[in-house]
DNA sequence: ATGGCTGGTAGAACCAGA
């Protein structure tokens, strides 16, 4: 049976990341890869390095500075749109089908700002209405789907360093996690990373740059998430969340994960 | 320790990340 390996990472940058991007790409050979936060414009996202290893498939949607995602393969990519859930021009979604026959959608979710109460923050209230759109959208999928990306949400007590100090820190919050909850439940999404790392094993995919040695204080949240549709979940056959990369030369503040499937 | 760091873009006593 043929196997589909699926990366996505948020890179905080693909220009600045190019080279451990390359590095990733050279060592695990996933067959897609998904990117947030690409920090880049479609006609500037530099495209050489990921043909010279074979990723000849490029579905862009990037903007100048902030936010961008892109989904770069080696197998054909056929887009299937952008979603706008914030309906504020940020590039923040990005779909395609592959040939065989699953849909992979790439999806980096507002941060939602400092405050978690969208009266004095309105950040936070356009990520619970992302979420909230995301759900409606959700509902109506009938096709065997993933769903990859940074979702800024960590929403199990395991999924932070600490539940009590992060219970009022925007990525943890009860509001957060039951909105993410609801979006679950809208198609029985199965969270890859629980399927394989069952709850209450510590499973991270983010440490802030804000200290001077991220092992030293294992600060991280599990914000990077891939959910599969219940068929799609069936055909997975490995999961990791690549936790080294971490320490790798100007690393991003994510880390990469990969989902392998029989397809 | 409520600080700390990073990238893009402008050329900031900036913004955004989370």
């Amino acid at each position: 049976m043929p196997s589909l390996k699926i990366a996505s990472w948020n890179i905080n940058s693909v220009r600045a990341r190019i080279d451990i991007v390359q590095r990733f790409l050279e060592e695990e050979q996933p067959d897609i890869l998904c990117l947030q936060e690409t920090k880049v414009k479609d006609d500037t996202f530099p495209p050489a390095m990921f043909r010279k290893l074979g990723y000849d498939h490029h579905v862009l949607n990037g903007q100048p500075m902030h936010h961008g995602v892109a989904i770069i393969s080696k197998l054909p990519l056929h887009d299937h749109g952008r979603h706008d859930w914030q309906d504020n021009g940020e590039a923040r979604h990005i779909g395609v089908r592959l040939d065989c026959g699953i849909r992979l959608e790439n999806v980096y979710v507002p941060a939602g700002g400092d405050v978690p109460d969208r009266t004095v923050n309105p950040k936070f209230g356009q990520k619970l209405d992302f979420i909230e759109r995301m759900t409606r959208w959700s509902e109506t999928l009938a096709e065997p789907t993933l769903i990859v990306g940074d979702f800024n949400i960590a929403p199990l007590e395991c999924d932070v360093w600490s539940h009590k100090q992060l219970l009022d820190v925007v990525s943890h919050t009860p509001i957060e996690v039951e909105a993410l909850g609801r979006l679950q439940a809208s198609h029985d999404w199965v969270d890859l990373g629980r399927h394989f790392y069952p709850a209450p094993q510590r499973l991270h995919t983010w440490w802030s740059y804000r200290a001077t040695d991220w092992t030293a204080n294992d600060r991280g949240r599990r914000l990077d998430h891939m959910w599969a549709s219940p068929e799609v979940a069936k055909m997975a056959t490995a999961h990791k969340v690549c936790e080294p990369c971490r320490s790798w030369i100007k690393p991003s503040d994510h880390v990469p994960l990969i989902t392998e499937f029989a397809v």
